[in-house]
DNA sequence: GAGGTCCGGGG
DNA sequence: GTGTACGGACCTC
């Protein structure tokens, strides 16, 4: 039998553990394989004693020890070390096995789920295949068939099994004016949405009150009988895949303890096991045995390649699919359920549960989860959570395979001494390059950058901890940081291994994608080389990350200061062999000025550099990115540009922006159109007197009051009672201003209010008004807060950055031409170096020489902590012997 | 720029 | 369940 892994765990008979694992086979059946006769273990380095009386005194506490051979994770040794492995019978008795051990020395492994050890000692992998030889078996512990296996086998096959998707969403009743509470308030409506169908339906409503008979609705007498019916759909339709928005956090937590009060059971998972919610701080956990809980909010909230103002459901499938929610505030729900007038309530939930359901199947969530379950080794459930996870499951795997043993998360004390190393010696970051601050018009700006430059250059240095040399000698490689590692002829690092497995398999995929015609395959194809890029990417990360298991610090700062080297050779390279200059870089990317005006010139230049620079790079690849034709950049990290990228022959232009806000939540939306447009002038007109001007005429209808009020409005949501605010804030004093009005709106928790700031004397926080109540009795705005609160900030920054000061924007003194713009104004400031034209200005201080005078009129380079001053030693391959 | 605090989604 | 765990935006110094 082939089955597709789609949850595992396990459960005590007689006192020892049987794993289970959920699995879908070829055609969509559920079975559960039952395995016996593994146990859990651990490891144990004994320290300052003999390890053969400890093995003797571990014996005395009924548990089986033996000393066998492993390598430590940290430090290469040419053999192996000593250790005691000791196995336990249940697994939860482990803890304080481990506790109890550490007297004796430094535990290994002995915070290992066990269906995780389980797997990784069968080398199975979250949502991988695998072959089962068995006999079936009846249990009332599984809803699903069961079979007892006695040999298990990993397969490599491709497809995935059909799976079964629906979507929950429940409405409820708050009985006072506040978010419903499962303690007190009853659920209302059950809605689901199901791929494939559910009995001929794709959706159904559950309403716990009689209503008329109609298509897709199912109406009970009171909650109870609803929820009982919850409960056999749950069974009948028997869903691989639960969905929900908010689901985590709100839907199930709500159901589960809902069942409690009503003392209905919860065990609608695929086993005896109840459906539960853990909490955690402020975020629950869901776990529900041979299903897996999906919450497209937190996939999407997560995701790095979409931003929305917003994440509200509203929001997001309009974005995504172009369908909202019905339009309802909840009080009007709560009206219209005590007006008994439910059609629109029940297509309301109605909407939302398909709305969830659609964004999951039509969007692909889950594609690349799966993809990273498959190389991780994760369960598909644990695969939805962070990074974290993924590298601890796969570099467990891979150090068995090496006979290397992983260390256990650090606790307490171990924190405490990574916190206070941290802080004493510092993890350096990225190169970032002190900019060219200003406008660039005369020519286009290319950019270029490595590709994958962290993982390339593990792979390139042999970069890991079971390669780090910290005694004794072997011939090695010194970073720049001085570190050294073994070379790969030595010992080939683990790291390097995956990212090199990471990098080689994505490539493969990347083929296979471009040749795949069938769209369904190449939708897998195209998630799995996304998820081996975050991988490889993301594993770098895990050596830095504080609470790792393998958190050294020199390995983290080594890869960084190669990094750090790259860039500044490269630059060194370019500017040596080119007639441009290296204006910006970060990290892993150089922005290059030339006097080039043809874009597809500036193209071929940049692909002409990035292989005369690869050339001399060794393993590391730098690539021709994209070409700016105009490029404003204001300081590090912040930046626009008019940007080119070539689809088949075609240039596609557009506004590119990088740290430059233009929408954010608490600025109005005058500030984001007027800066749109300043952007858009400035870039594609390059004529710097006409924003300025376009500017002043933005302020000039302030004053006159001729900007409409929603351009005006800032909107802010109330979080808690209005009594337990301490500060002063705009919202939450006209939350009090309009229940003095209005005696009946009391309570704002939960409501967003949008606001003005209108003229008078009082602390401006006191003088946010409602705009409808501006509109009805005439007030005039204070246009003095929006010009210098709202609009001149951002602004500045741009104009200041363009060699305008702000006094010129306001008063536009005198109209300029572009060249006389590029020409900083010469300000009476004495702090201020004075130049004109396009020579730099020298810091007397520290001889560091940029364009334009800052903001501060400081010099950067004297006030910031950087990276670049000190570090400048090459990496060079030592020979011992 | 660093460090601290607040808040999200849901009804 | 052999685990204990956010992250981004915003504000202040």
């Amino acid at each position: 039998m082939k089955l597709q892994i789609l949850d595992c765990d396990y459960i005590l008979i007689h006192n020892r553990p049987v794993v289970r694992i959920f699995g879908k086979d070829s055609v969509g059946n559920t079975v559960c394989v039952f395995k016996e006769g593994f146990l859990p273990y651990m490891y144990l380095h004994v320290k300052d004693r003999d390890i053969n009386d400890v093995v003797y005194e571990i014996e005395k506490l009924g548990l089986r020890a033996e000393v066998t051979d492993k390598f430590l994770p940290i430090g290469y040794k040419k053999t192996p070390e000593k250790v005691v492995k000791i196995t336990g019978r249940d697994p939860s008795k482990i803890p304080e096995i481990r506790e109890s051990l550490k007297r004796f020395g430094v535990p290994y492994e002995a915070d290992i789920l066990f269906k995780y050890r389980f797997m990784s000692d069968n080398n199975i992998k979250g949502m991988n295949w695998i072959e089962v030889e068995g006999t079936p078996v009846r249990t009332n512990t599984v809803k699903c068939r069961a079979i007892d296996a006695k040999k298990i086998k990993p397969l490599d096959l491709f497809n995935n099994a059909p799976l079964k998707y629906m979507s929950v969403d429940i409405e409820c009743l708050p009985t006072a004016d506040r978010i419903a509470e499962p303690e007190k308030d009853p659920i209302i409506m059950v809605s689901f949405a199901f791929s494939p169908s559910f009995r001929n339906s794709k959706n159904l409503v559950l309403v716990s009150r009689p209503v008329k008979k109609q298509e897709g609705v199912m109406s009970f007498g009171s909650e109870k009988e609803m929820m009982e019916r919850f409960l056999r759909i749950m069974k009948d339709y028997d869903p691989d895949i639960v969905i929900g928005y908010n689901i985590n956090n709100f839907d199930l937590p709500y159901i589960t303890k809902r069942l409690e009060v009503l003392n209905l059971p919860r065990d609608f998972g695929r086993s005896e096991k109840n459906v539960y919610c853990r909490k955690l701080q402020q975020t629950y956990m869901p776990y529900m045995s041979g299903r897996v809980v999906v919450d497209p909010y937190e996939i999407i909230r997560r995701d790095p390649w979409v931003r929305f103002k917003r994440y509200n459901l509203d929001t997001v499938a309009k974005e995504m699919l172009g369908i909202q929610k019905i339009p309802m505030g909840y009080k009007e729900m709560v009206a219209l359920w005590s007006a008994n007038k439910l059609d629109r309530v029940i297509e309301y939930s109605r909407r939302d549960a398909v709305l969830a359901l659609k964004l999951v199947i039509d969007k692909g969530l889950l594609d690349q989860f799966f993809e990273l379950a498959k190389i991780s080794g994760l369960l598909l459930q644990d695969s939805l959570s962070g990074q974290t996870q993924r590298h601890e499951n796969k570099l467990l795997n891979e150090f068995r395979d090496r006979n290397i043993i992983m260390p256990c998360k650090p606790g307490g004390t171990e924190m405490a001494k990574r916190i206070s190393e941290r802080e004493k010696s510092g993890l350096k970051g990225a190169l970032v390059l002190e900019p060219e601050v200003g406008l660039h018009t005369d020519g286009c700006t290319i950019v270029l950058d490595f590709t994958s430059l962290y993982p390339s250059l593990i792979k390139a240095y042999n970069i890991c901890p079971t390669t780090l040399l910290l005694e004794g000698e072997a011939d090695h490689v010194v970073s720049p940081f001085g570190s050294r590692f073994v070379l790969p002829e030595i010992r080939e690092g683990i790291l390097p291994k995956i990212v090199d497995e990471l990098m080689t398999t994505r490539s493969k995929v990347r083929k296979e994608l471009k040749e795949e015609k069938d769209p369904e395959k190449k939708r897998i194809l195209n998630a799995k080389q996304l998820a081996l890029k975050t991988m490889a990417n993301s594993l770098y990360g895990y050596t830095g990350y504080i609470r790792s298991r393998l958190y050294v610090m020199d390995i983290a700062n080594t890869i960084t200061s190669f990094g750090r080297e790259t860039i500044t050779n490269t630059k060194k390279i370019i500017e040596e062999n080119f007639p441009f200059k290296v204006i910006y870089s970060d990290t892993d990317s150089v922005f290059i000025r030339t006097n080039i005006t043809d874009l597809d010139e500036a193209k071929e230049i940049g692909e002409k550099i990035s292989d005369f620079v690869s050339k001399r790079s060794g393993k590391l690849h730098l690539k021709y990115e994209k070409t700016f034709k105009t490029f404003l950049i204001l300081a590090k990290k912040r930046y626009a540009g008019w940007s080119f990228e070539k689809d088949g022959d075609i240039w596609k232009d557009k506004i590119a922006m990088k740290g430059i806000e233009t929408v954010r939540r608490d600025w109005c939306g005058l500030t984001t159109d007027t800066m749109n447009r300043v952007l858009d002038i400035i870039l594609k007109e390059q004529d710097i007197g006409k924003a300025s001007k376009y500017v002043r005429s933005v302020i000039h209808e302030l004053n006159k009051g001729l900007t409409p009020l929603e351009k005006l409005t800032i909107i802010k949501g109330i979080t808690k009672e209005i009594s337990r605010y301490n500060g002063i804030q705009p919202h939450v004093e006209l939350a009090k201003k309009i229940s003095k009005r209005d005696p009946t709106r009391k309570n704002w928790v939960g409501e967003r209010l949008g606001f003005v700031i209108i003229k008078g004397n009082q602390l401006l926080s006191k003088r946010a008004e409602d705009p409808d109540y501006i509109k009805e009795k005439g007030l005039e705005i204070d246009s003095s807060y929006y010009v210098q609160n709202q609009l001149m900030p951002p602004l500045e920054r741009i104009f200041e950055a363009c060699g305008l000061t702000t006094s010129e924007l306001l008063e536009g003194s005198r109209q300029k031409s572009l060249q006389d713009m590029l020409r900083p104004k010469k300000k009476k400031s004495p702090e201020e170096t004075i130049l004109s034209g396009f020579d730099s200005i020298v810091c007397k201080n520290c001889n560091w020489s940029f364009r334009r005078p800052t903001l501060t009129g400081l010099c950067p380079k004297c006030h910031s902590k950087l990276y670049f001053s000190g570090n400048g030693s090459i990496g060079t391959t030592v020979q011992t012997k």
